[in-house]
DNA sequence: ATTGAAAGAGTCTCAGT
DNA sequence: ACTGAGACTCTTTCAAT
């Protein structure tokens, strides 16, 4: 586990109700230009620049994401993966090999039943029982598994800040 | 469910190998200038230009998102819920009342032991406490919910295309 | 710290191929 | 369908406050 960096999080202290409205505005629309933002938010555009600048250098606001339809482009299995493993101390080099699956996008370490939670994008169900059955069961130190496949995603969205 | 867009499932047959490279590429840097994703894939920025703008209208890029480090904004605990429904038909009214809980950012309708797989953004602990005991078991239709907090989040990433 | 303006860089459009 | 150049818009810098 990284330690927790005491940087970043006393600077987040010291960030004002302008600098929570910028990221709240940007996440719901992030491609809005500094002069509009500005004049949203009774500032000029300079001002944004600044700001956003600093919540850059402070890694705060970390740069910009492609939003991409993976359903249309031909991804449109996603499952959820339990993972039950033999010793929890494995979970390192368990880790490690589920990196190198790349329909696995996500892995969480957890409490309660499963020692790891995995998320996992296939083109369909044959690549989704392949990587389950031939490539996930032979991770040495992996159990077991629990499989939960995705029939619809109700939705998907940020927290809401402030 | 709402049906395939067929419309996007036919355009997307279309694509070619420079529509897919973009993807690719901005996918792993979303901010590339035009010009410079350009060079790299030996045509000229309008091109590029030309399309985006295509990809956009049909509906396969959807725009830019802001990256956050909510961790650093004080929202640093992240659980995934697996939630027993009475019946499996109370699902939209259970997926509506979990819409209305702005700390549940993601909702699956799902196979397997449980019916829907949420996921759960909280400052603390004692908000999610509150959020799991206050909010959630009052809503009409969930027998009851696993809990399973993320301790670490080993990796996050989007799936490798072509 | 914020502003407003100028310089620099990127996006968007279009006539030509 | 792609290119290159011009028009337009946005980002970035900076002197003044």
């Amino acid at each position: 586990m990284e330690p927790k960096n005491n940087a970043k999080l006393n600077a987040v202290k010291s960030l004002d109700k302008l600098d929570l409205q910028i990221i709240q505005h940007m996440m719901l629309d992030a491609e809005i230009s500094y002069a509009d933002l500005g004049k949203q938010l009774f500032v000029s555009g300079g001002t944004i620049h600044v700001r956003i600048k600093k919540l850059e250098d402070l890694g705060i606001v970390q740069g910009k994401r492609l939003a991409v339809d993976m359903k249309v482009l031909g991804y449109d299995v996603i499952a959820f993966i339990g993972v039950y493993l033999e010793k929890s101390s494995m979970y390192d080099s368990v880790a490690l090999a589920l990196k190198n699956i790349p329909q696995i996008v996500r892995l969480n370490y957890t409490t309660g039943n499963y020692s790891m939670f995995a998320e996992i994008v296939c083109k369909d169900i044959q690549q989704l029982r392949y990587v389950l059955h031939d490539e996930l069961q032979k991770i040495k130190g992996i159990e077991r598994t629990e499989t939960f496949i995705s029939l619809e995603e109700s939705f998907s969205r940020n927290v809401r800040i402030v």
